[in-house]
DNA sequence: TAGATTGTTAATCGATTAACAATC
DNA sequence: TAGATTGTTAATCGATTAACAATC
């Protein structure tokens, strides 16, 4: 009899809540040893059962009438995120959006995510330093991301150049691609994107409140 | 017997997909009058019916054999999600991102995103213009969200002040809350809240990302 | 002990996908 | 007409929620 290989990964709504669990976490590691899924169910509106399917997940096992030693369940959901070790990006396209993420410290101090190296077609960024990266011409991030064996790209372009940065990055090796663009892009099996779109995101907002205001 | 009154609303994974539909509409309004929902899911990879039934949401309706027409289902879907007239909006917190957001021209002209007023409690910053709009202290919002009838607030607060900032808006009659701060924010009944985190987006690319590193 | 909480299995719910008659 | 496509109902799938025995 063949065993299955298929392993189901974790839903992705669970990744989602996991970094709202973690932020608590950490808020209240001063303040008990322990704590249970009814009590971080509470603070979000969640139901226990949930919360509890969720740090399931990660691989940690709690204690009955107890719940879960706070410090130990941080660090597990830290690691189970990989936020625990350093992941490397390149970013490329240095707007006011990609400059902002650029800038934004938390990424690499809570997350781990390390922006090694910035790139621009724009010849009136190239040399400069933004956000303390000399920002480079595209054409070298292929052979750089193969060189020093980059796992994430970051696509801050506008959407005509969305396809082609990609393409570089899967080309240099990249696996992973963090797509802030408005278009999807195609990216081959085995190639993890992310994609945060902001026009998506203000779809849901526009479009519920478009239908509260209209009644329907 | 009772009619049942609880409409069903729109299922979010459609509201999200339906941008992605508008774009690609965009992009082949000159070529074809028609388009089926076979052509619309083969470009992203979805299932047809899927399609076909996130287009029937918005209310519109096709001809067999022929599909829908393109020019009309652009206009039915702008509709659909409220981007074709102006939604006013307060901005708080001109940091790198909500001075990212404040730039970004799309906003307005696609999405129909009017950010009429920026907030920051940083005096070096009030008074200034930033992105065109005069950055005001942040105890000015709560009055002059409710002479202006402003709908939607938009949070890219650090997390320490997003509740107080929430607080505020819904205090000045805002009904849709747009949050880019990574905690959970406490709001009434009836009010919309879209949370645009970064750091969620960035723990499923990471946790997927370590998950295939690590080969489990 | 008593009872709150875990871990797990079962039921429910909602979204996706399949099936198919109607249609142009 | 033939057959591609719509609209809709049914089946499937996966996530959420409920139920409950085990436990500390």
């Amino acid at each position: 009899m063949m065993k299955d290989l298929k392993l189901k990964s974790t839903p992705e709504p669970t990744l989602r809540r996991l970094p709202l669990y973690l932020r608590y976490l950490k808020g209240i590691e001063q303040e008990g040893q322990y704590v249970s899924c009814t009590q971080i169910a509470k603070e979000f509106g969640f139901d226990p059962t949930q919360v509890r399917k969720d740090i399931a997940e990660t691989g940690i096992t709690g204690t009955a009438r107890v719940g879960y030693p706070v410090k130990n369940l941080i660090i597990t959901i830290e690691e189970f995120l990989g936020w625990n070790k350093q992941n490397e990006a390149f970013l490329v396209g240095v707007g006011n959006l990609g400059t902002a993420l650029l800038k934004y410290r938390p990424f690499q101090e809570k997350y781990g995510l390390d922006i090694v190296a910035v790139f621009d077609d724009d010849k009136g960024k190239q040399g400069a330093y933004i956000g303390g990266k000399k920002v480079m011409p595209v054409d070298k991030l292929t052979d750089l991301a193969q060189r020093m064996h980059i796992p994430i790209g970051i696509v801050t372009v506008p959407p005509e150049y969305a396809q082609e940065v990609v393409d570089k990055m899967i080309d240099g090796g990249i696996k992973a691609i963090w797509n802030f663009s408005p278009v999807s892009v195609r990216v081959p099996e085995g190639i993890i994107v992310e994609n945060a779109r902001l026009s998506t995101s203000l779809a849901v907002l526009t479009s519920k409140l478009h239908h509260m205001l209209t009644n329907n």
